[in-house]
DNA sequence: AAGTGGTCTAGACCACCGC
DNA sequence: CGGTGGTCTAGACCACTTC
């Protein structure tokens, strides 16, 4: 039997998905940045449905940095340009796809370990537990873009059963350890002598570093991933948005 | 009675907000990361609200990394620690006192200048128009954390006006200028000599840049600003989740 | 004054989880 | 199976912006 899968899609068709669809649709079809939306009210009647479905799929493209919202006035197109990248959970791949390069990755090691204090405590696990380690220097269009340190509880994958060819969230969805939430920290550090060999950047040069700890759908920590970016390749680009709060 | 005055903006009290405040006591009197809180159905009866009501209290909770859902279980308390930064617009001022730190300001330059093709594009304005440019180093309890210079077209700030002593962006929501949404691009970059002495870092050291597209409520490009920070001392730290895609 | 998004009610059915 | 969060309806009043 050739190839695992993922899970079918028995996914329900959502309502406001359709209405998200049609409204990006439209911006892409006949509005310009800035211009309105139809309102609320319009869009209950267009597509039959209630007011807070439309404010669901509208929420949603808010979200996406499509559309932003005016109290009193209405709803209006984004100015999003390239290279964005909201601050969703990603694969490398999907990342990489998003910005408009081919991913491809370089196994530089893989190795079963015992987890050291950091890595236990990110996980929340025992000092010692038996993890696999894998690094992997990624590359964008055959150019070196990151390198990438994941560190697994053995119990969620086991190094035998570990395939380097295939999407390691992949594996992971497949056996029921998808990644679904995530906690990241960024952070800029110098590269040592060593990393700035394989990202091919002078010593010392500065980096962009990301820590995540990933868990499943139930709560489960999954995986401790620390990934170092080159800086004159990677940033984040993001649109933040002033709230009435607060504490 | 007599109507009393006050200076006080008469915001008013929000359902959602009463439930949610209610919850982050719950939560730091009696909960731990991963307890349960609550079901919706419960905090409905407790609070004599709507189940939407105890949603949008909720999904505000979730938006701040406090706690999260898990479908057909429940939802829970998240782990997040110290020295948490979600994407929200900030000033400099609210940034620290979130961290906990004391946030002061050293003004080292300020000037009229002609945007450069750089500011000029940033903030959609013909090169050579008339700007005024502020440079201040940011301190957090006494220590260097940042360096920030500002960029505002003369139109929407002009250099005579400003008063140093005031915060920026109250000047700007007093002229009507608020900033109220903003495109922001993070990434490394290696400190130049100038600015290692003025963080008092080593020369050459990693530091976190900050670029700001501010606009107003009406889309009108109010600031460009650019935020360089103590890679030791400044981090970005929030949650992210995968979620339905489709694009 | 009219129209907009923001909040809120009081219900309902569904998909999913753990027992 | 009962309980949970996810979606959805059909209304309502409010604060705000624009005319």
């Amino acid at each position: 039997m050739a190839g695992v899968q993922t899970h079918e899609r028995p996914s329900k068709v959502l309502k406001y998905e359709i209405v998200a669809a049609g409204i990006r649709a439209l911006i892409s079809a006949s509005l310009a940045p800035h211009d309105a939306l139809p309102s609320e009210r319009d869009l209950m009647a267009s597509y039959g449905v209630s007011r807070m479905t439309v404010r669901a799929a509208i929420a949603k493209l808010a979200d996406e940095g499509r559309v932003y919202n005016i109290r009193g006035s209405g709803t209006f197109v984004g100015s999003i340009t390239s290279f964005t990248r909201t601050p969703k959970l990603t694969s490398f791949t999907e990342d990489m796809t998003n910005r408009g390069f081919i991913a491809s990755s370089k196994t530089l090691a893989v190795a079963r370990i015992e987890a050291d204090e950091e890595i236990a405590g990110h996980l929340a696990i025992p000092v010692g537990t038996e993890c696999t380690h894998m690094r992997r220097l990624r590359l964008a269009d055959i150019n070196p873009m990151a390198i990438e340190d994941v560190y697994l509880p053995t119990s969620v994958v086991a190094i035998e059963s570990l395939r380097l060819d295939e999407s390691l969230y992949a594996q992971l969805a497949a056996t029921g350890h998808e990644v679904y939430r995530a906690e990241e920290d960024i952070r800029a550090i110098n590269l040592t002598p060593g990393d700035s060999r394989l990202l091919d950047v002078p010593d010392g040069s500065a980096a962009l570093q990301v820590e995540r700890v990933g868990s499943s759908r139930k709560g489960q920590l999954v995986e401790f991933a620390r990934t170092i970016y080159r800086a004159d390749r990677y940033n984040f680009h993001f649109v933040v948005t002033r709230e009435t709060n607060e504490t």
